[in-house]
DNA sequence: TCGCATAAAGTTATCGCTAACGCAACGCTC
DNA sequence: GAGCGTTGCGTTAGCGATAACTTTATGCGA
């Protein structure tokens, strides 16, 4: 294989000669070459079966002669709507919202819709800038993830008049449709869990950005839950840096040198739990026997790592699929709605006590 | 012939009252309701300095009032280019490409670039699809993963007269600027990794898409490297489905039953990686000491699992970052040019054998 | 006071496409 | 063969901004 890395990006041109400057072809160009009008090229595009077959090739012929890419731009101004997507995540690191990205996306794809990404980072400022530029380019309709946003983007939000579909989170008011579950509920069931199996002492321990609303929610379940019980847990979290395994070993050190008596920890993701879990067998704690490791996520390797992971799967494929079915509904007329989807709490060995000393 | 429009969009004029039918606000909206030209609000927008202080605060606070958005639509179509990078990658699950986007928009970000995404799937015709359809916004640049496209598409892109960056993959001609590095040199690498610790019987373990280039090269470098020292390694991969850790811990069953004497494995990622030791772990051999286990991509897990996983660690941020840099650069006419980024091979427990009984 | 540079706004002409309408040519019915 | 619906294509008028001018104040030196 000979590799010739010194490519001139423009000597291919076999059609034009002078093509000194490149000309991107439009319509009209595409049209007189033909013969024709440039509505008829249009036409050809959006509704070639109003155009004679005979033309119809021909026009296809010379748009692929030139290399002909409509202008959307001039399609969008002109026509009522454009077939972007906005959707706007608070994180693309590890799992979190990737497949469901990808899962949206390929299914929007289906009904030729075009995604344009924002990932704000779980900063308010530039969440509102974000989804002012997305409106910008006037999408049929914008998904988001989370309900909770800064008022002015709401008001943007509502005030655009196009289909808002908020994701991964349900529990709160919603600005038109929403397709997520209820992070409380989810704490809830892992103080619930964790209790069950006969922990007593717990501790909560991760990354709590403060905008990530849905940790505060699923904190506030797990509080809430132990209460119950009579059990204060314990809370450790930093603030402005997202979650690592690095953090999640940093704070497991701090939170068993706090407290030595802690023999549960809930990791507000997965990845926060791999770095607590050797963090732990570096303190020479065994999990589960001494201290049980709960988290949220199901990232791909919690099933792989030792012991397994005992976490949260929230059903991110379906998510995906669900939002993208309701963007379509909605933009042909359907009514707004919120969809609860289903999460797991998949008991692994982290959590599995050898002997309970107390009944659950 | 007069053509009368009955339902004017414009007879709403100032008269706010009949508001049933959300209008969205325009320049010349904004410009009536201040008392000036539209193009004075679009100065007050792009050369603020060029309209006086004072007329500018009422034009500011009439957008905000009217929560105006301003279309780009008609800016980019007016104007000579958008502010939309085109950014298409192969694949969105698990870490592979998250953190490239990731830091690639936000550096965008901070020049006011806005990302729309695509994601091929390691689909080719998708990525035709996808291309065309990145193009018909008229992007300012295009970033996407990998210099080996379908021939349209390397026509298409090039005819764009756009910066295109080819990111992740630089060992081949490219269109204009590429950002990442040789694969086959990592493939190289893990072999001479493996045979100078010692063993002896490598098997190539993963799924390898037919378009999925890179891993092809890793492969034949991998290849290459062992042959030299007199190895012949062994090859099992699936071809349709993607990565997974159930697939790894179902290859690594099959190709240690079919090849029994093999000692290391060479995973195609590292989530593949994670189910390959679990399968090994099931089959009673030892993680380094029968079998060493290598990987590609430094999963955020990867240092976790039991044993750590020897595995090379693309720097991603940094080719997100460069990505950036050039697409900046590029667009102020900066000449194209081709960059190396380093990897490293980071050596972990999961190819630390004990005894080395022949030296590398 | 005149002349002229400068500042601050208004005018006009696109950008490339689509929607709505216009209008031949044709075929069908009675 | 007059009437009328179809088919197939052309014409015209925007969509909402920007760029390039033009026009109208304003300042300032000679």
């Amino acid at each position: 294989m000979t590799i010739s890395t010194d490519s001139k990006p423009g000597d291919d041109a076999r059609g034009e000669k002078e093509n000194k400057e490149r000309v991107v072809p439009t319509l009209a160009s595409i049209a007189e070459r033909v013969g024709v009008s440039a509505n008829t090229v249009s036409r050809a595009l959006r509704a070639p079966n109003t155009v004679r077959p005979e033309l119809r090739k021909r026009i296809n012929i010379a748009m692929e002669e030139l290399n002909y890419v409509p202008n959307r731009l001039a399609g969008g101004l002109s026509g009522t709507r454009t077939d972007i997507v906005g959707v706007v995540v608070t994180s693309l690191y590890y799992s979190e919202f990737a497949s469901i990205i990808d899962t949206l996306q390929s299914s929007l794809l289906e009904h030729d819709l075009q995604v344009m990404l924002a990932n704000t980072r779980y900063n308010p400022d530039q969440e509102l800038k974000l989804v002012r530029s997305i409106l910008s380019w006037r999408p049929a309709a914008v998904a988001i993830i989370g309900i909770d946003h800064p008022p002015k983007v709401v008001e943007l939000l509502k005030s655009s008049g196009i289909p808002i579909i908020e994701m991964w989170d349900t529990s709160g008011p919603v600005i038109d449709t929403a397709i997520g579950f209820d992070h409380q509920a989810v704490g809830a069931a892992q103080a619930r869990h964790l209790i069950d199996r006969g922990y007593r002492t717990l501790a909560f321990v991760g990354s709590l950005r403060e905008n990530d609303r849905r940790a505060r929610k699923r904190l506030l379940g797990l509080e809430t839950e132990a209460v119950k019980a009579g059990i204060t847990p314990v809370i450790t979290c930093t603030e402005p840096i997202g979650g690592s395994p690095d953090l999640g070993e940093k704070l497991a050190l701090h939170v068993l040198q706090t407290h030595p008596g802690i023999d549960a920890i809930v990791c507000n993701s997965d990845v926060v739990a791999f770095g607590v879990m050797r963090g732990l067998r570096n303190l020479g704690r065994r999990v589960p026997e001494d201290v049980g490791v709960i988290a949220f996520g199901d990232n791909e390797a919690a099933a792989c790592i030792t012991p397994p992971l005992t976490t949260i799967r929230p059903d991110r494929e379906r998510i995906g699929r669900l939002t993208a079915d309701a963007i379509v509904a909605r933009i042909n007329g359907g009514e707004p709605q919120t969809t609860i989807v289903d999460w797991k709490l998949v008991a692994r060995e982290s959590t599995q006590r050898e002997a309970t000393d107390e009944g659950g």
